[in-house]
DNA sequence: TCGGAAGTGAGAACACCACTCTCCCATTTC
DNA sequence: GAAATGGGAGAGTGGTGTTCTCACTTCCGA
């Protein structure tokens, strides 16, 4: 934990996702392709563990089990834990944002897609059982283990969440300029509501009776009325 | 962390905090006031590292140490750090209550008294060395810590912002009653405040750039306009 | 004053888990 | 064929929360 600099990813082509690079570049001398299953193998192994048990209590033990790897395999591509947690986390938040642009892409007038961003982000991060797309993972655990590394490690949480936050702010900017909203700072405007969408679950955890907790809808017409609609 | 059902509090004074009767009901036959002498020492020296180290990652050894007690005894009181924590984060929202109040109590005007509640909780929530006051205890390390505790154990953090939900809900409720907003329902438009207002915090974990980060006042703005004012 | 029960202190002991290190074997490379 | 690199297996380390043991003190009624 001491200066970390992250690595350079000379070679990197844009598309693939940062702690790829940073977790590959390692070993970038033998065969890159190799390298990433195994990284994947750890992930997937990891993905079943926490759908099994619904939380992120898992151990390295068991990820290395579950992998038919070794634990000096692991600690080969991630520096720990919560660098397995939050490469998680940075899959999870890329899928996430690919999910939310087909969904953004359905709609035409700035606010319903920015409507429609919204409630599939809320929806993502407060995962119904119902609404859960079979096969799946289930990312609660994920969700709720990331306010511990967003304060254990903020620049990378914010790096991860980052492909959605550039979508929330496409969007704020959209209907901000199609003046059907009226914000004073688009970037401020938008991380609101990220937040408020985001983590919405977490209040609704402090509510005890289902029926009065926050759904999609609820949130988001406060965050409309907010955003000075 | 089996069934742990709440011991009734039979003989306690409704103005006492929950967990205190609690951790004090074990040993109710012998001297009362001599027990909760030892458990204030034992917040006390826990208020006092996390204020050195500014974090909750304090050991028990330390605090059995600097309270001049024993692990035995820490045990004798707490089911564990869990709950030294959760003592902590009762007593610190207690205490936000109580100034709160006195904040409020500033104001006539409905809409008022309610920007009140919000600016004076968002600096309780996110303590600038600046707004803190001399003396008093840093309590961003367990307002960092007490989203871990509301996974955790949500009644029970749910419990301890009681006092501070109570207050949010009453001032809404005036306001609502006062036409000064229009809100649907009181209960979801308080919750939805507190947790914008109590957790902004945590939304500027993840922007880098100081000057870009949510003010008290840019924070009510939102929720002001989502309460529909 | 005596004696037992409850309370208390000191710290050893245990459990768990992230993480490191060493050994050894297989595959590749020259 | 020898050397080097990579990787698997698993023992070992360190830190920390939690429990347990035992001896000492205090209190209270007989």
């Amino acid at each position: 934990m001491d200066s970390e600099s992250v690595e350079a990813p000379a070679t990197g082509d844009a598309k693939e996702p940062a702690w790829r690079q940073r977790a590959v570049s390692r070993s970038l001398n033998a065969a890159r392709s190799r390298a990433e299953q195994r990284v994947q193998r750890f992930l997937d192994a990891a993905f079943e563990l926490i759908d099994e048990k619904g939380t992120t209590d898992f151990t390295i033990q068991e990820v290395i089990d579950r992998s038919k790897q070794s634990l000096r395999g692991f600690y080969q591509y991630f520096h720990g834990k919560d660098e397995l947690l939050l490469a998680l986390f940075e899959d999870s938040m890329l899928e996430s944002a690919i999910d939310l642009r087909e969904a953004v892409a359905e709609e035409t007038e700035p606010l319903a897609r920015l409507r429609a961003c919204a409630i599939r982000l809320h929806e993502w991060c407060e995962p119904a059982d119902s609404t859960r797309k079979r096969g799946a993972h289930n990312r609660r655990p994920i969700s709720e283990f990331s306010v511990q590394l967003a304060v254990a490690h903020p620049e990378r949480v914010k790096a991860a969440i980052e492909p959605v936050s550039r979508l929330l702010l496409e969007l704020v900017g959209e209907a901000a300029t199609a003046k059907t909203i009226s914000v004073a700072d688009t970037r401020q405007a938008a991380a609101l509501v990220q937040q408020i969408v985001m983590y919405s679950w977490f209040g609704n955890r402090l509510i005890s009776d289902p029926k009065m907790r926050l759904t999609a809808e609820q949130t988001w017409e406060f965050c409309l009325r907010g955003l000075g609609a």
